[in-house]
DNA sequence: TGAATCAGCACCAGTTTAGTGCTATTTCGT
DNA sequence: ACGAAATAGCACTAAACTGGTGCTGATTCA
């Protein structure tokens, strides 16, 4: 299904959230965390789930976590260093792009190693990689940024 | 998960082939049927969930079947005027981004009937809005062109 | 007639998804 | 010290989806 997950769709929802409250705080500062509750007390979405896309993102790297009252979630990088593909893999595992897997950059050696230009390469493959590649192009920024229309996400990528 | 599924990948090899097909009949004239059994035959896929896929591809519109012996499919319209969104929404059901619905601040059952630039609109809706538009704008017969490599695929298309 | 081929249902097992329960641990405020 | 707030971790369930198959019927060509 060519569809995100909830679990992904609240991470996103929290991570658009945490950039806006870093693009808040002022120069050079370190954004205030927000916590799980906060942020679910905003959205008509289960809370509970919420969280757990929250703790994926931290174990993922994308957010740094503060435990305890008064605790918190806060970007651990710059939004514009965030990419979606980077947010998809953290929150719905690589994508299981078959044979010759493992597009982009990352792919672990084995196999195909003629990886740039494969002839063999089944449409599919390409298709998967060209969809792969535009969500490494688009920046958690980019997404947050709500001037931004739809189309132009992607298109202003490349 | 954001893949296609198996059923989509292939009625995509299919319809790449039945794409493969038409540009090699003479010009003018229509191409000749091609069997499920003869597609499936160059491919090291099940058989039988090919023809399920064609199935679906026919119901759809996208293909034009003959049935009895020497039957077979052929594309039902002009490769460039089929996109790849057409596609998958026949193969895997209509994505779900319609209508705002999903989250968003304005989701509630009404209208949200400023459909083109809706202001409220969650980043999700326009996410997937944006993915939607770049497979609304790739045609089967880019998808089929095999000297396009994946990420012009889609820059290209804007 | 008979074989090839598409069409329509209906079924099953495995996986994924969405959502919840419960407990432990850390930290702040009093 | 204590309790409330909050993250961390594990485990579990019900529903949906996926991949794949079985079977029967209808249509067409030879």
């Amino acid at each position: 299904m060519l569809k995100l997950t909830k679990r992904t769709e609240y991470g996103l929802i929290a991570l658009v959230h945490l950039a806006d409250q870093a693009a808040a705080a002022p120069e050079g500062t370190l954004a205030e965390v927000v916590s799980a509750r906060a942020i679910g007390d905003q959205f008509p979405i289960p809370r509970r789930l919420l969280a757990e896309s929250l703790k994926a993102l931290q174990a993922g790297g994308l957010v740094d976590s503060t435990r305890g009252s008064q605790g918190g979630y806060r970007l651990a990088r710059a939004a514009e260093s965030i990419s979606l593909g980077e947010i998809v893999t953290v929150l719905e595992g690589a994508p299981s792009l078959t044979s010759c897997a493992g597009l982009g950059a990352a792919s672990a050696g084995g196999g195909c190693d003629v990886e740039p230009v494969c002839p063999i390469r089944s449409p599919l493959a390409r298709l998967r990689s060209g969809i792969w590649a535009l969500l490494e192009g688009v920046s958690l920024q980019a997404l947050a940024d709500r001037s931004v229309n739809p189309v132009a996400l992607f298109s202003a990528a490349s």
